[in-house]
DNA sequence: CCAGTTCGTTAGTCATAGCTTACGGTAAGT
DNA sequence: ACTTACCGTAAGCTATGACTAACGAACTGG
């Protein structure tokens, strides 16, 4: 599922910046490349791995290409999330009331 | 921040598929390895890294070691989620309300 | 039409992650 | 005490991922 290339993409810590510079403000790849300590060329392949995983969309304006979060794909990641660990935290929950109720 | 190393450990499908045997039931190193396609040691190296992440705790029982969920670690990797796209679907959401309003 | 931007893609290099095999250490059973 | 089971760690190999440099395409402005 593209979640999990969410996933696998999100575990790389330029990855991560970028997300955060997107989250910000959306920009162009010349801008996020100046921000970060990578050539422009990485920046526009993070960009292709988060565009797959949904997580990014791009629109082009003019002789630039503008990136921007997609707020679809972050919702999605989100409740499988809640999914993923939504039992073990509700089990949880229930032991530490039992565990007062005692 | 272990947060970090939770989201780089969570990369991993191998780990993935070790976190959800654990959200099932708290097992043995031995058990999840026959669970999974890789050979034990393999599993142990997964165990110490999502250990290492504050995801799972290990408790020596007999001659065994189980490993279970640390409710704390998920727990604190959540918030540090929502605050990580908080922003980005607070301005969706905001964008939606202004586009349905007009 | 011709430079100058901005960007995606490719080829190639280098580091790291994941895996297996092998070994040592501890606990339980006989 | 000896064997068996269960586990962590180290060493070594291999594949994959991240990066840079180089090239070509699309758009803009003189």
């Amino acid at each position: 599922m593209t979640n999990e290339l969410a996933l696998a993409a999100l575990g790389d810590p330029t990855r991560r910046t970028i997300f955060e510079c997107l989250s910000d403000r959306p920009s162009a790849v010349g801008e996020l490349a100046q921000l970060l300590p990578v050539s422009r060329p990485a920046v526009s392949q993070h960009l292709k791995v988060l565009k797959d995983a949904g997580l990014v969309v791009d629109q082009k304006v003019g002789n630039r290409r503008i990136y921007r979060l997609d707020p679809n794909g972050i919702g999605d990641l989100r409740d499988y999330l809640e999914r993923f660990w939504g039992c073990a935290l509700t089990t949880f929950k229930m032991k530490s009331e039992q565990k007062g109720q005692e």
